[in-house]
DNA sequence: GTCTATATAGCGATAGAC
DNA sequence: GTCTATCGCTATATAGAC
């Protein structure tokens, strides 16, 4: 393979990546429904004929920021999981993180309901494979935290895992944060306790 | 006042609530973008242009079913209030009645972040009344459960209000409800052990 | 692959007759 | 107040030149 070959490669990758930041940073700001491709490519500074050379749609385009903030995650899982830790621990550092996230500004935010997105999203094999992964991942560290008598062993498995992948777009986050009487790091402090210890007194 | 004109008020009171209940049914079943002006006068039976002679926008059909839900909520509220309970028994009724009116399909969604919605909304006399009302009646429980050492005195009380307030558009139900392994009823259990109780073992 | 220009369609809102 | 018919705008997606 010629040189030149994989310099134009390396273009492309880099195109597409400020691509998705776009995205990613106008899915975390507005939302998909809000978010328009004639913003992603004046963002980008290209024209939208050209976005539409890269990816094929809007969904396939917000399947794009999923797949990159996924390997994010993966990521962080992989660092965290080398760190010695319980497994209770790594699931709060997670927690801790998905919600560092959000408030940066940087979680893109897909609605649940979007019928054509949701099609788009389950033919993705990018995307279903990093939800599996994350799920696995965050699953062994939920039933060891269970055995080990660390997260409480009535509830259901994949209701623990639902509950953390909600605080990723927990829009508590956002109250808060709108109040403006926090900081961010108590912010995440206050919900990672109302998510792992409860509202009630302990 | 004649006795025609009352009548033809309650008329018109009679076709404004088939028309928020459409709304209230259509929000809570694929959100306020998804939701389109003329599914909701097709559901009503009425043309569309009707519809615009009793709301004057999309907005403020949206407004008109948020502010009938928080007079149900209130309704709720005296209800609940008139038992005999202490005060986390009172929140955690309430959180139990949002997350049932959820799961049955009533909850209507709203975007937290769509600005015309939001405009329209902070005008609203009624929605803002309904919002201080329902905000206060919560309020005076949380601060008497903190008192009373029932709720967590650690947590700013505004952060508890946001936590039950998000409960009631949780998506961990509809997870949950996706499944199939769970009834409704229990369903509401495991979400509000997870909400009171917090993941970590006790 | 990038651009300008345009096709196509859906939706919120309105005109005007009755 | 209800209807039919339509306006006006916006947004996704594409055509075709370079």
């Amino acid at each position: 393979m010629p040189r030149e070959s994989t310099f134009r490669q390396q273009l492309l990758r880099v195109r597409e990546d400020a691509i998705v930041s776009a995205v990613n940073r106008l899915l975390a700001e507005k939302g998909f429904e809000a978010m328009t491709v004639d913003e992603v490519a004046a963002d980008v500074g290209i024209a939208k004929a050209s976005l539409y050379k890269h990816f094929a749609s809007k969904e396939e385009l917000a399947a794009a920021a999923m797949v990159r903030v996924l390997d994010r995650a993966l990521a962080f899982l992989d660092q965290q999981g080398a760190q010695s830790a319980t497994p209770i621990e790594h699931l709060k550092a997670v927690a801790r993180w998905t919600m560092s996230v959000q408030l940066a500004g940087e979680m893109p935010t897909l609605p649940a309901q979007n019928s054509t997105l949701r099609t788009t999203l389950l033919q993705n094999r990018a995307y279903l494979d990093g939800v599996m992964a994350v799920s696995e991942r965050l699953g062994a560290w939920i039933t060891a935290a269970q055995a080990a008598g660390q997260i409480n062993a009535a509830l259901p498995p994949e209701a623990v895992l639902y509950t953390l992948y909600a605080r990723a777009c927990d829009p508590v986050l956002a109250f808060l944060k709108a109040g403006g009487a926090f900081s961010d790091e108590q912010i995440v402090e206050i919900v990672l306790a109302t998510c792992f210890d409860g509202l009630a007194s302990r």
